[in-house]
DNA sequence: CTGCGTTGTTAATAATCACTAACAAAGCTG
DNA sequence: CAGCTTTGTTAGTGATTATTAACAACGCAG
């Protein structure tokens, strides 16, 4: 695989998101896809299976990117409550740089084929259970599905971004998400 | 128009609202919209003008219904507490009753077209307005811009509910949103 | 230079889709 | 009962789609 041909598939993949984001899965033409990065459609099966093996090597790789900043922020963390804001504010910080990624991560796992859901769907519960862990350490004896529906809820508030988009800068955006969702999450966890 | 026929009208925009949340407008065939309610395809054309047409009845349908639960509760509260206590209240149970329509409401927009397109964005505007003119009550000082990315955001709170569904009853779940939500429109207030 | 792998192109294929046309049953109205 | 409206059917039609085939330019290794 050559420079090129990385450099190549990468901005496939960022379109894709794009235009999944967009316009959903099945709103998009591999014609569509092609374009986008200025070349015709068939030239995308020189780098892709076909049209579901493009999602799914899209989900792949935010699901994986999401695990392993999950890692690495609790591996640094000494102490659950700076384990708690390292992974709000990272999932913050990734939600407002790619709201792309963030959209079709929630919304189009449906479309991945066999045996790729699998592994996609075990990354996604990887990184909910990092979440519901350090939960579980806030809130003795909170039930683990309490813990999880929370994690949801407050993925739910995070990624909300991608579709109000407006009126506050970045930095006042990232401080109002981080202070809703601390609260909301420590409300869950004493309630 | 007969009630059989208002009957079959209503079956068919619940069968299309289920379908629409669960594979998305384009994932779902009028032959699938049909079979749903044990018609062929084409017969949805005598109570809909076509794919588009339907999608537009259904989301004009729900902004509509909830624009007008929120005049009713805000008609019967006194203070802004009450009010927001309402408008919790009402939309914690609506999404929880209805989790197909509230999933096509914020999802499905992009794909009615014009001129219902401009109706439903309308009603949407209202009912957000509705939420924000009590985060503003309830906040003196606060910016109208960040009570409205708040109510975005806490509506993405409420509305995860059709996607984690999981271990929690319903009544647990209502309770778990509620407090949620409340504490972080109140610290979105504040902050 | 020669030859080969990479990355494109255009053209064709087969499936699917929204929608229309033509026709049929069935019920209400006169 | 006769006729009109309602609601359905099956059989097209034309457009779009994902995918494959066949072929061309291009860079690079020998």
């Amino acid at each position: 695989m050559t420079a090129r041909s990385t450099s190549r598939r990468q901005d496939i993949l960022e379109a894709a998101a794009q235009l999944f984001a967009a316009r959903g899965f099945h709103g998009v033409s591999i014609e569509d896809l092609g374009r986008a990065v200025g070349v015709t459609g068939p030239a995308l099966y020189r780098h892709f299976p076909g049209k579901e093996g493009l999602l799914a090597a899209v989900l792949l790789d935010v699901s994986e990117r999401l695990v392993a900043q999950g890692s690495t922020l609790l591996a640094g963390a000494a102490r659950p409550e700076e384990a708690l804001d390292a992974l709000l504010t990272g999932h913050i910080e990734f939600a407002l740089s790619e709201p792309a990624l963030i959209t079709v991560h929630d919304r189009e796992l449906g479309n991945v084929p066999e045996p790729e859901r699998r592994r996609v769907r075990r990354l996604q519960r990887r990184y909910v259970e990092q979440w519901v862990s350090v939960l579980g350490q806030l809130s003795r004896g909170a039930a683990v599905s309490r813990c999880r529906a929370a994690t949801h809820a407050v993925f739910g508030l995070l990624n909300s971004t991608p579709h109000s988009a407006g009126g506050l800068d970045r930095a006042e955006m990232a401080q109002l998400l981080y202070v809703m969702a601390h609260r909301a999450l420590t409300a869950a966890a004493s309630g």
